[in-house]
DNA sequence: GAAGTCAGTGAACAACTGTCCTCTCAAATC
DNA sequence: GATTTGAGAGGACAGTTGTTCACTGACTTC
């Protein structure tokens, strides 16, 4: 602590980094990151441009950060809501009530991250990319500790890892537009048929196994390859019913 | 022919009309709708920036135009598919095969898409939304006819069939950056998981009405059938939150 | 308390933007 | 063949953009 580098210094840069980062978020909500103007940014914070290069080397390096402050705090409520032990249909519903307070709370953070998912700069489309994997790394993990996934391939435990997630983000932007769009009400519908898609997700799954899903798994660990066979999860019912 | 409108005048125009859009898709595959010039467009195509206003308003109504182009033309293929009878499981594959076969032959039509989708331009997000709801309610008429849906609810096939097409939309776009930055291997394996994803979802359906999932359907007065299985809950976000 | 570090300043730069206005001149109409 | 129309050209306008450079002055370090 004594010899510790920075003090009400190091304070202060951080402060008007943060205030970078909240005036870009800010004026994100009504255009995208790719028509964001570094001068408008350092405007609204009250700052002359040139200062905005001793925080950020360009506006994308300032998109990345709003990325990890968007995704990476949801991480511990994610894990906190994995290791709950309800039966499938409360913690869906547990699970779409938290994304609802989530886009109540952060709407900027949501709807830069629906937006910039897609957008037209390549490394937040890439930070964005990475974050959402760890969630479906997550999500996978988690599954595949359920008793319901004896059997599974782990390929089959991930792509339901991410249909899971991807369909949870997809709700969240549908949320944000809804409840600016059509109020409150038609905000209810989406959340309705949200836990009713997930809820039908959920009985694919408990059914999988019963339909004999089979098919080579493309590109198996390392590369090129193209050889399929596959001996994997062979406990699942791999009948011939093809058809 | 005698007194009809315009000749060759007319065809000139819709001819630099067409260069305007083209030239537009191009430049957008590298960034978004809202950050593009409208000089950036016509020094492209070759004609004076003010040449513009004789085809579009501004850049946004260029966007619209875009849409109708990007979409529009999809619906007799849509159509085309949802007219088979094969069973699901080949349904699947040649939808996706479609889906496969559109992204590899207008990569910047469904870049443009997936793209503004959620992008920073209202106008244009919303004709995106009014196009992709036609495709949902034409899934949902042939889904509705089909004996499997015997006994469900309007708002339940809906629901499934915004879960179809959302899942393809999606795929489209995973499909395209898979293929830009992992090559045909990666595409690959989107497909892969695409299609399972599907059948996942397609043997939740099959299985939909076995499990009591009951409900009210928000902003309906009249709930209709039995309402079972878990409590409904209309008010998700409102109590629950913890400190 | 002297020396150094570094977040933020302010002027200046060339390049670019959208839009207005007047003009041209080939096709369409009469 | 004379007249009207309208797509496109070209100049000019006031703003805005990102980036450079030398600078100030409060804080940190020795």
């Amino acid at each position: 602590m004594s010899h510790s580098v920075g003090g009400a210094r190091q304070a202060q840069k951080q402060k008007t980094r943060q205030a970078l980062l909240d005036a870009a978020l800010g004026l994100l909500e009504e255009q995208s990151l790719s028509s964001l103007g570094l001068r408008e940014v350092t405007r609204v914070v009250g700052i002359a441009p040139t200062a905005f290069y001793r925080h950020f080397r360009d506006l994308g390096e300032l998109g990345v950060a709003l990325v990890e402050e968007a995704l990476g705090s949801l991480h511990v409520m994610v894990r906190a809501i994995l290791a709950e032990q309800d039966a499938a249909e409360e913690r869906i519903d547990r699970t779409v009530a938290v994304v609802e307070r989530h886009v109540r709370e952060h709407p900027a953070h949501v709807r830069f991250v629906a937006r910039e998912r897609r957008g037209g700069v390549r490394a937040v489309r890439h930070a964005i990319a990475g974050e959402l994997e760890r969630f479906v790394e997550e999500v996978a993990a988690a599954l595949k500790a359920q008793p319901l996934s004896a059997g599974w391939r782990d390929e089959d435990v991930r792509m339901l890892a991410e249909l899971y997630v991807d369909r949870l983000v997809t709700t969240a932007g549908e949320l944000l537009d809804a409840r600016e769009e059509g109020g409150e009400e038609a905000a209810g519908r989406v959340v309705w048929r949200a836990r009713r898609q997930l809820r039908l997700i959920s009985i694919g799954r408990r059914h999988w196994g019963e339909e004999g899903v089979g098919g080579a798994v493309p590109g198996a660990s390392g590369g090129a390859g193209g050889a399929e066979g596959v001996g994997e999860g062979d406990g699942v019912g791999e009948g011939d019913g093809d058809g």
